[in-house]
RNA sequence: GCCCCGGUAGCUCAGUUGGAUAGAGCAACGGACUUCUAAUCCGUAGGUCGGAGGUUCGAAUCCUCUCCGGGGUACCA
């Protein structure tokens, strides 16, 4: 009997021992065997390129000595069916279907199937949007937001426990020019004389909030009142947790800079850091000598106006999440940051923090196109499309999807025209559909009130449903390459293949037939592709409709 | 100048331990609904994998050089 505990790794493993006893009786030397996936089917389901390699240092012709290993080869067990030698000179093995069977079985008894505990017992600290509240989130933030939180499920599908994180900064520079714009506003709005900054936000939001403080406070305000530092603040914050509360994001710890500060961990940083002799002031200003741990030119850490950059408190910050003590640290960033973090590990590394654990992800920036056009936006001039209205425009699940579609590090064109398309076209739809129709036939035979578990697998052999066999018995393998890849889209492809396998199996196989048997089994089958479905739509925090 | 990311079908993109015939969606064309949801399926067409060298039995994948696009290179974040 094939077991079902059997994973694809362990059978990789036992093919490798065979392969090596076979190659120990040829009296060839042991080497470093590497099985690979066949692309093919034709050929079988592993294959190893051994013999070519053997070819070169033995002379012979790598098909004779692929010939040759397969005929010494004996089997330890019955999981592979078949092995055949091919040319130019590989060896395959063919897996007996008994053991996709073994696999339908798992899924069908595991609701959380593709769960793995890889990170079990291990925390993960994924920081992301971090925006400050000057504005509402823009689509770059969407891009952020929907990646940061997909990471941290794939975190959780893999057994970490993960804290969201969301850093920001209240006493910068740019919350000083909301407040100054917002004050313009006021005043302009009451007819008083105005100073709108030069760089100020133009967006008309700030009106909507300048509004907003004459009628909770009157038009008699003077123009140092703390008001107009606070409300803007708390308005701009109340309206990015409103859009990320609708986009399903809850965070579970907000820092702010600020708290370095108040606690001396700033200070000390600093302290540290000119012990080590990598601290000197220049020009009123105080520099990190970045130049001596390898870098081109020295980096200024506290301006000569007194206020620092944001490569001090943010080097405090990630050594306070290091001293956290998480397994892992997950950094969301636009590429624009590009140039910031390096300087934040090179402190770190200099002060004998431990580092290497902390993951920075780049992420390359969005366009918006409509009707085949890029829609040109200044974050400024408030002739943007922000993350609001892009939700409005085409719902919760579409933007989620788009975002994480594309690779982290390619350029993301979200097609606007598309996104909206609520037809065929949009690869959202499509995936959701194949849920949709699975339940929709499973809901019909529930009516009949069969016993579903009383399904035979053995009845399962058409091509296609054993090609969608294979296609969720890879699932759970999925989600282990997404961790170490720190990459949802490996998750957003692989639905979608499986999301065609079946629509291929529902075209090829009629599901409810006259025999019963076979409906039974073809229910299981159908019934495992819904687990699976879920639970990658459930990771990437897409809904799974049970209609369309 | 230097650093990072990208360049694969008309368009948008997959293709990570180097493997056999480079894939998908959209767009184009042609088929399939008295049937469990046609938001689906099947077929046709479409390629010097930016270019040139190199490593190798074997390269979209690794190395070097080069061209093009994007981003960064602040006492902005």
């Amino acid at each position: 009997m094939v077991k079902s505990s059997l994973t694809v790794k362990m059978i990789i493993e036992i093919i490798i021992k065979d392969l090596n006893s076979a190659l120990a009786k040829l009296g060839y030397s042991k080497n470093d065997i590497k099985i690979a996936k066949c692309k093919n089917p034709e050929f079988g389901d592993f294959s190893s390129s051994i013999p070519l390699i053997l070819a070169k240092i033995h002379k012979r012709s790598p098909i004779d000595i692929a010939h040759q290993i397969r005929d010494e080869m004996i089997l330890s067990n019955n999981i592979i069916e078949k092995i055949t030698a091919t040319d130019p000179g590989f060896i395959n093995f063919k897996i007996s279907k008994k053991y996709y069977y073994s696999v339908l079985e798992e899924i069908l008894n595991k609701n959380d199937f593709g769960k793995s505990s890889s990170g079990k017992n291990k925390n993960a600290n994924v920081e992301f949007v971090s925006a400050n509240p000057t504005g509402p989130l823009t689509i770059g933030h969407g891009r952020n937001a929907i990646l940061g939180d997909v990471v941290s499920n794939i975190l959780e599908w893999n057994g970490f426990a993960v804290t969201r994180e969301y850093y920001f900064n209240d006493a910068g520079r740019q919350m000083r020019i909301l407040s100054k714009s917002v004050k313009a506003r006021y005043f302009e709005i009451l007819d008083k004389p105005f100073n709108f900054p030069e760089d100020g936000y133009e967006g008309e939001y700030i009106k909507g909030i300048a509004k907003e403080i004459i009628n909770d406070f009157g038009k008699e305000l003077l123009s140092d009142d703390s008001i107009f530092k606070s409300f803007p603040e708390k308005k701009m914050f109340e309206h990015i947790k409103n859009t990320l509360r609708i986009l399903e994001i809850n965070f579970d710890e907000y820092s702010n800079e600020k708290a370095f500060y108040d606690n001396g961990e700033i200070e000390k940083l600093l302290n540290e850091l000119k012990t080590k002799n990598l601290i000197y002031e220049q020009d009123g200003a105080t520099w990190f000598k970045t130049s001596s741990l390898g870098k081109e030119k020295d980096r200024v850490f506290i301006k000569s106006s007194g206020e620092p950059t944001y490569r001090l408190p943010d080097t405090a910050y990630h050594r306070n999440k290091v001293e956290r003590n998480f397994d892992l640290i997950v950094d969301v960033f636009g590429a624009d940051h590009m140039d910031t973090y390096p300087d934040v590990i090179l402190a770190l590394d200099a002060l004998g923090v431990q580092t290497n654990h902390i993951k920075v992800l780049l992420y390359q920036f969005v366009t918006l196109l409509r009707g085949g056009e890029k829609i040109k936006m200044s974050t400024r001039k408030a002739t943007f499309i922000s993350l609001n209205d892009l939700i409005n425009e085409v719902g919760v699940d579409v933007v989620r999807y788009f975002f994480v579609m594309r690779g982290i590090n390619t350029h993301l064109n979200f097609d606007l025209d598309l996104a909206a398309d609520q037809s065929d076209k949009n690869p959202v739809y499509y995936l959701q559909y194949a849920h949709a129709r699975i339940c929709n036939i499973i809901k019909r035979v529930e009516k009949q009130s069969k016993n579903l578990s009383a399904y035979n697998p053995l009845l399962l052999d058409h091509e296609s449903e054993i090609d969608l066999l294979k296609q969720l018995e890879l699932f759970p393998n999925i989600v282990l390459s997404a961790k170490d890849l720190l990459e949802p889209q490996v998750i957003a492809n692989y639905l979608q293949e499986t999301a065609a396998k079946f629509h291929k199996y529902y075209a090829n196989c009629r599901i409810i037939t006259e025999n019963e048997d076979l409906t039974l089994s073809r229910i299981a089958l159908a019934s495992a592709t819904k687990i699976v479905l879920s639970n990658g739509l459930k990771i990437l925090g897409i809904k799974a409709p049970e209609k369309m």
